[in-house]
DNA sequence: CATCAGGGCCCTG
DNA sequence: CAGGGCCCTGAT
């Protein structure tokens, strides 16, 4: 329990991400829910890394102010192989979409009235997210029939508990613990940590995972969006809100919307039509028409850039939304 | 103090 | 396919 690590320079890799290219808007995501695994201080991200069953300290910065490159330093105890800075790139580069092809939706709405500013300001921004497929569903788990604050106290009592404490580049970071070690725990005592009925979850979620019924790798290597969707909703505990969350933010389908949860579609109905009440299914019909292929891609810029909005500026009916 | 719904999902009818 | 129950907490 709070097995801590420290953790010393090993290596510095650099990536060119598509054009065009946003770092803030694709490594710093104001409406992603605030948690121990992640942090983005002074421009620069802080992470781990799991590959080959060793969890790696990453530190992401853009390389310069102009330049498009990125580079990835990893921290470890000692030095580590090519294959294993070779994994690390590749997973940085999967999990953040680096080679995504998203210039067409900026081409075609970079005019389009909801769009432009948001174009400006994060044009180039990609849909991404920190963690491994098992370590999102732990969030995911830990996110369910919950406020943030209450997510927020439970992932951190778990992480607490199990998780393992990276300290490198003068930062603290937490790894997650793998689906291997929480199959040594009992439902007992990962209920202790308050956590309820989640925990028969997070049992069922690593068990799947262990025996190999669910696997990242063979996910990634689907092409049909329709084959991940049917796989992932498939492991017990994991719904239709997690599942889209996850075909757009983890596996890049930039049209995945045909959900939306009571409290997404209030905001969304806020933005399209000035009002909180509009249907989830109007508003999917008329994103559908609107955006089309690039519909969540066109949501996620909305979104993203209304939160970061409210760090600049008080917005009374956003707050309402947000319970933390 | 009691009641209730919460940034889902499963199970039942 | 609609709706109750789940663990626990903070809000009322």
């Amino acid at each position: 329990m709070d097995e801590v690590k420290q953790l010393a320079k090993q290596a510095t890799v650099y990536v060119v991400p598509t054009k065009p290219f946003s770092f803030e808007g694709t490594f710093f995501k104001p409406s992603h829910f605030p948690s121990k695994l992640v942090l983005y201080d002074n421009g620069r991200l802080y992470q781990a890394i799991e590959v080959g069953g060793h969890a790696f300290g990453v530190e992401i910065f853009g390389s310069s102010p102009n330049s498009q490159k990125v580079g990835i330093t990893i921290y470890a105890p000692k030095a580590i192989s090519d294959s294993i800075k070779k994994a690390i790139e590749r997973e940085v580069v999967t999990r953040y979409d680096l080679a995504g092809d998203i210039g067409g939706f900026i081409e075609e709405y970079r005019g389009d009235s909801l769009l432009a500013e948001p174009i400006q300001r994060w044009g180039g921004m990609r849909p991404s997210v920190a963690y491994s497929l098992y370590g999102f569903l732990m969030v995911a788990t830990v996110l369910q029939n919950a406020t943030v604050k209450r997510t927020v106290q439970m992932m951190d009592a778990l992480l607490k508990q199990y998780g393992k404490k990276l300290i490198f580049a003068g930062r603290e970071v937490y790894a997650i613990w793998s689906p291997e070690d929480m199959e040594k725990v009992s439902e007992t005592d990962l209920r202790d940590l308050r956590i309820g009925y989640r925990a028969k979850n997070i049992k069922r979620i690593s068990h799947s995972f262990v025996t190999k019924q669910v696997s990242e790798e063979l996910l990634r290597s689907m092409r049909r969006k329709q084959d991940i969707k049917e796989a992932l909703l498939e492991i017990y505990g994991v719904g239709p809100q997690s599942v889209s969350y996850l075909l757009f933010e983890a596996f890049h389908f930039y049209d995945a919307l045909d959900h939306l949860s009571p409290w997404e579609g209030k905001i969304v109905s806020m933005l399209l039509y000035g009002n909180k009440t509009t249907s989830p299914k109007r508003i999917l019909k008329d994103v559908e028409k609107r955006w089309g292929k690039w519909k969540m891609l066109a949501i996620h810029y909305i979104f993203e850039d209304l939160f970061w909005r409210r760090k600049e500026e008080c917005i009374p009916w956003l707050e309402e939304e947000i319970r933390m």
